[in-house]
DNA sequence: ATAAGGCCTCCAGTCACTGGAAGGTCAAGA
DNA sequence: TCTTGACCTTCCAGTGACTGGAGGCCTTAT
């Protein structure tokens, strides 16, 4: 299968699937003109990672996850580990940004929004004091 | 004001205030040395800056937030639109992150995680459909 | 035979810094 | 006065995860 079919089928583009043959993430074989020839294999381990990125796992962390996909006799505890960490990543994240909405909301409701120049926005971030 | 005591005051790193000065969000004097000195309005502006950061604004946002600041006679709707904007796609990043969080949860869950290698985890991303 | 489209590699750019090397400057202590 | 150490400077390179484009080969259809 060509790089454009795997890319379909994995829904990845072209372009992000070469780069992750470059990192090692997959390894195609090579049809004799030099094109890259996806086997089923190849296909499932991009399904798998187009899937873990949806899920906001590091290319890193995809690495780790696809090493222990492949081992038959892995450990579930470490993939279980693996998510936990990236769970209470994303928990931190989703923390921050909820701060971040609720202070800009608060600032976007005081500010009247005209041809006025005064502006609480503004004033919160050039102000004296936060 | 030297460098090191602006970042201090502003709450950035010196070689973040470098970059900022680089790509022109501040153009402060030189001393005859060569050092760079600091007036209390770079400080102003810089503060303002690391403030407009830690909102979540982009460099180019932040830009445009700066010469409105600095710019008396502007017009309070114009912050308002972009931090509306920002907001906006701040509330994007929050609903993606949920529905990871939910899913991750749900998997991290399921997965009893021993020794065994079965995981449903694994078998979620792997699977023949999500 | 030719034209369109797909494939290849390699290089550069994105965003917002961050680290490090090599070297100039300054203030304090011996 | 000399030295030491902490500053400061510039410049170059790297981060993560791609993305865009140039230049060129290959395949397929007309």
């Amino acid at each position: 299968m060509n790089i454009s079919d795997a890319a379909a089928q994995a829904g990845l583009p072209p372009k992000t699937i070469r780069y992750y043959e470059e990192i090692g993430l997959v390894t195609p074989d090579r049809d004799p003109n030099g094109y890259r020839a996806f086997s089923d294999v190849d296909i499932h381990n991009l399904t798998f990672l187009a899937r873990a990125r949806a899920l906001g796992f590091s290319i890193q962390e995809c690495r780790a996850l696809l090493a222990l996909y492949e081992d038959k006799g892995r450990a579930s505890a470490e993939v279980k580990k693996i998510a936990k960490g990236h769970l209470e990543e994303i928990e931190r994240k989703i923390a921050d940004l909820t701060a971040m909405r609720d202070t800009l909301t608060h600032l976007v409701h005081a500010c009247h929004g005209d041809d006025r120049p005064d502006c609480p926005i503004l004033e919160s971030m050039g102000g004296r004091e936060s």
